[in-house]
RNA sequence: UCCUGAGUAGCUCAAUGGCAGAGCAUUCGGCUGUUAACCGAAGGGUUGUAGGUUCGAGUCCUACCUCAGGAGCCA
């Protein structure tokens, strides 16, 4: 429509064009009037930026397509660019030209307003929810994490193998799976994790990682639970419990430092405090690396009957038990890093976890902590490496031999002490968001009572 | 699976057992610096479903449905 060619920009970059006159591609986030004025606020995924319409300035055909104009109308808009202290990003767009690219109509306006809405609604409207700015600045973050926790292990020699999805058994026995029919009489279940698969790779590859989704069909129904969510997880052969923290302190410390270099904007419009992540990775008084806490379970035991004394808790942990979430939030509220609880009794822990040989009812595993009660965000172990040991183990757990002779023959064949953990990416978006609810952090989250859209 | 809570206009929410209401959104009008703009007006309802109590039920009772938060379990 535009008589002469302008450059095709994007709003982040907008920036570097002030005083030209640009194109944006992008839709009609919303418009305010006052009178022969119009402030039409455009967004086009990369950010938002006001633009200025005075209706003595444009064509009166200008003027009036915009008025009329319902939000998310798509659109392209040509105007200069022009810094001005009054605009939260510092440059506003005098409309010169705008071309309707699909209007929305008044009969059915765009569901999601500028108003608060209910969960429900806004679930219901995923596909929609996603274009308002603190969606998109989540999903950003999210994409961050993901491309830096893969980054962390690319640089340092890992080797990427993901397992199958589809699997014939169950991993660990407890959790309830995704069945499906598999062909002829065979029944096959979605994964719940790839770690089985990837002590093989590990012993083939020395050190290797897996990132993919993972389905649980539990009837969880709380802030931390979504039936699939992706996992990453490393696995490393001759490494024993004391270097899985430490490869587990280094991947998230690395995280967060990227997330902290690239998304301050983001993590501005989603409104999390900073100083919190900044704390995570904050350096000692002669800039030396601060480990993050590691206590024992027994440790985190004696932690947890003090503040029960001391009232701070609602019920008495029993020693022997799992910390239920209401502990997990204690534990993790003394730190203002992650905290790493290690060797827990191993009655309470998956059959594939290396006893400790200084105490064998322990186990040599870690969770990982959140800080601010956001709770378990890795949880990880030393593997059995005996075969007799690991025989035994599952008999003791009713599960299938013979479904499990393949990794038995990890054990048969070169065994080694080797290590891994796995992280759930959507419970770390939200807690380096800041996010009350899991479901934000993924674009499509299926939960219990949701699988629409 | 268990516990708790919520379902009223497109959305977010009010309404002592006694006329069904507001803000936003939509439509119309006003406003040359608005930031979830503001001001005026209009249209918009099978109060989640099915029963019951009552002269009268959005409100009380029963069952069911849906959703949310928590527990357990987990990442």
């Amino acid at each position: 429509m535009s008589e002469t060619t302008t450059p095709i920009v994007t709003i982040a970059s907008i920036g570097q064009y002030e005083g030209q006159t640009v194109t944006l591609r992008g839709w009609l986030y919303n418009i305010r009037s006052s009178g022969k004025l119009l402030f039409p606020t455009f967004r086009d995924g990369t950010g938002t930026i006001q633009g200025i319409v005075p209706k003595a300035a444009v064509p009166e055909q200008v003027f009036e397509t915009l008025k009329g104009l319902q939000l998310e109308s798509s659109l392209t808009v040509t105007g200069k660019v022009r810094a001005d202290s009054r605009a939260p990003s510092g440059y506003e767009l005098d409309v010169e030209n705008v071309e309707v690219i699909s209007a929305v109509s008044a009969e059915e306006p765009f569901p999601i307003t500028l108003k608060e809405h209910g969960v429900d609604f806004l679930m219901e409207h995923r596909h929609l929810w996603l274009r308002t700015p603190r969606q998109s600045a989540i999903l950003r973050v999210r994409a961050s994490i993901m491309r830096a926790a893969s980054e962390f292990f690319d640089t340092d020699g890992f080797i990427r193998t993901d397992p199958p999805i589809l699997t014939p058994n169950a991993c660990e026995g407890t959790s309830e799976l995704f069945e499906m029919d598999y062909f002829d009489n065979d029944k096959a279940y979605l994964t719940q994790s790839g770690q089985l698969y990837i002590e093989a790779t590990a012993l083939a590859l020395g050190k290797v990682y897996s990132f993919g989704p993972t389905f649980r069909a539990e009837k969880s129904k709380t802030r931390r639970h979504l039936t699939e969510f992706w996992m990453i997880e490393p696995e490393v052969a001759y490494l024993e419990l004391d270097g899985l923290m430490d490869l587990a302190e280094g991947f998230i410390s690395h995280i967060v430092t990227r997330v902290l270099e690239q998304h301050r904007a983001d993590l501005k419009v989603i409104g999390r405090d900073v100083a919190k992540l900044e704390a995570i990775i904050a350096r000692g008084p002669n800039g030396e690396r601060v480990p993050f806490p590691r206590l024992a379970y027994d440790d985190a035991h004696v932690m947890l009957e003090k503040a029960y004394a001391e009232g701070k808790i609602e019920n008495p942990h029993k020693y022997g038990d799992d910390f239920g979430s209401p502990d997990e939030t204690y534990i993790s509220s003394q730190f203002d890093k992650p905290v790493m609880v290690h060797r827990y009794p191993a009655a309470i822990k998956a059959f594939y976890m290396q006893p400790d040989p200084a105490d064998p009812t322990k186990a040599l595993c870690v969770d990982v902590l959140a800080p601010e009660g956001y709770g378990e965000i890795i949880g990880g172990s030393q593997r059995v490496d005996s075969y007799d040991l690991l025989k035994q183990r599952i008999e003791d757990h009713d599960l299938p031999l013979a479904a499990f002779q393949w990794y038995l023959d990890l054990r048969k064949y070169g065994s080694v002490p080797h290590s891994g953990f796995g992280m759930g990416i959507e419970r770390a978006v939200a807690w380096i968001c800041g996010l009350d609810h899991v479901r934000e952090t993924i674009p499509f989250a299926r939960t219990l009572n949701r699988i629409y859209p």
